[in-house]
DNA sequence: CTGAAAGCGCTTACAG
DNA sequence: CTGAAAGCGCTTACAG
């Protein structure tokens, strides 16, 4: 690699005329600038960024934060490859690199000094690393660290997870919204006795698509026993005992909303060892629009999430607080709705 | 951010005492030793990355590429999430953090200077950040730079594509063997026509599935017509064109060995589109087992990839190399028949 | 065993 | 506009 220092003795100048060439290239005369410019190409010129990162405390990396849930092994994200794709594609526009970071749950952590639950774990790789910010995606086992590095006041972006901090800001889908559309999907089909599968109750997305669950009922005039509202973990196993509740209800509803696709499919397959034809004698709506959700028996009518948008906004979130910019407000992204034969 | 400075004060001893207490424990003597990091620990104190890249040329991170064929917007890697599950948790389990580049498909490498084709680009980038190594996922859209860092001599590792140089080794599935127990499960089942839909020509995992598929049809003493033979890209949609092209021969097989399970799944459309039933009538399988293989109906026969497995290896090879251990040989992990109701 | 010193490669006030 | 110098925080021969 060649190095500053070279290029400025080729070039008859200082090693600071170099360094100006390339951070503030308008402070040189033209001339060195050409030169400088033209040999540092012919030596294929690259900064070092160790040297660089140590002189100015940046580094032009953004932290990812995603810790797969140790107490549930089986746990996926349900859009990772997209989202990951829009926030690596909105930080390589801006030279940015994604730093995926050894989590709480690692034994590395352990090895280096943190406690497998050191809550400002995330605080310290970040000034480490000299990192712009970090980007935390929810995986349900990290709220004392999440909380922690959302106080700190360094960049901080989560995704489907309300965090609260100087500096910290979210996005997610705009969940009730899109449970209203499900709603009055459903409401327009003629559905009088709709009942819904919830996610989680600690969870974001999950309280959303509920409360906009219960705007839209209400704003239908529709009643919501509580029998009608039942809890479930976004795993397909939940929405399959879920809708078999359901379904074992006296005055069974007409209609389900799901809080997840996965859910979704469970409740399909309920129904499907009840005898119960989809939609004929209930309808099955879910959230996400994951890939299964066009290929299951019947088709799954659901809410598209904008998965890579989510990563663009992020990234853009987080880089706007890096230029140092104000923290942008909490982004709420719009679902839109697909209808599938699952319901009618 | 307390430094090794503030700590060499208050103890009373040098920087290097201090350092070495770090680096070179054993070389320090017991009290001196004890007090450094008793004051560490109460200032809890982590050394600055950059100032330690600078200085050792060695950062503690392993470069991740993985980029997104931009002749493909649609692609997907069919198991990236456990992929990056299993490498995340093995690097992390000797303190490394995974870095996520940015590819040379985006807008950021032109802007710091690297054309878009450029071959070196991943070495560069490897340089400048004194990162241990590379893992190189395939996205079938960036063989040149793949070949020239594999031949930089720095540490490389690919996952599902073969690489040569004198520090690069690859892991992958042992695909040949994969396949051949698909046939043999087939023949077992009483099939004699067998037909197969293979990956792109130019694809490792494609190539070696093949290459089983006719090992195990000799073994068999069966005959591969040509028409038995027809290549696929991965994609569903390719999967059932080519089904159909299958079904219409004047003399149909009975059974159809997919490379891969989107192809399957569309094999599995293209058999009920034309009547078909799946077992009777023809039997289905697949290659991957990803989650949509036990969902479609019937579900899928296939063979299921140890995917974080996968990971684990392409982080352990790496790691090795790091580390300066010789060159591990390439690793083909031993895949498993998982027998549902699309074949019998 | 320990410290003073040089060095890793770059950036940035400070003078001129 | 340009250069000499100090500094970022750490590591590692080199003496002692």
């Amino acid at each position: 690699m060649t190095t500053i220092r070279e290029i400025a003795q080729l070039c008859g100048v200082s090693v600071a005329t170099v360094s100006r060439v390339f951070n503030q290239p308008l402070t040189v005369s033209r001339e060195k600038r050409e030169v400088v410019e033209r040999v540092a190409r012919e030596l294929d010129y690259r900064p070092n960024e160790s040297a660089r990162a140590l002189a100015t405390k940046r580094s032009g990396l953004i932290g990812l934060v995603w810790d797969t849930d140790h107490r549930r092994p089986g746990w996926r994200h349900p859009y990772l490859q997209e989202l990951l794709i829009g926030l690596k594609s909105a930080l390589s526009a801006h030279g940015y690199h994604l730093l995926m970071l050894a989590t709480s749950g690692s034994a590395a952590l352990r090895a280096v000094g943190a406690s497998l639950a050191d809550p400002v774990a995330y605080v310290n790789m970040t000034r480490r690393h000299h990192l712009g910010g970090l980007v935390l995606i929810d995986s349900g086992s990290d709220a004392p660290a999440f909380t922690a590095f959302a106080q700190s006041g360094l960049p901080c972006v989560a995704v489907d997870v309300a965090v609260d901090g100087p500096r910290a800001t979210y996005v997610t889908s705009d969940n009730a919204q899109g449970a209203q559309q499900a709603v009055r999907h459903l409401v327009a089909a003629g559905h009088r006795r709709i009942a819904t599968i919830t996610g989680p109750r600690q969870n974001l997305p999950a309280v959303d698509r509920l409360t906009g669950f219960r705007a839209a009922m209400a704003e239908a005039g529709l009643p919501v026993p509580d029998e009608y509202v039942v809890e479930g973990d976004f795993y397909r196993p939940s929405g399959q005992a879920a809708m078999r509740s359901l379904i074992a209800l006296p005055e069974p509803p007409t209609a389900v909303f799901c809080a997840g696709d996965e859910m979704a499919v469970g409740a399909l397959l309920a129904a499907r060892h009840a005898g119960l034809r989809v939609p004929e004698e209930v309808a099955v709506v879910g959230f996400d629009d994951i890939e299964l959700a066009a290929l299951v028996d019947p088709p799954l009518t659901t809410l598209a999430q904008d998965k890579a948008g989510i990563g663009v906004a992020a990234a853009r979130a987080v880089l706007t607080m890096v230029h140092g910019g104000a923290t942008p407000a909490p982004a709420f992204l719009p679902t839109r709705l697909v209808v599938r034969s699952s319901s009618r």
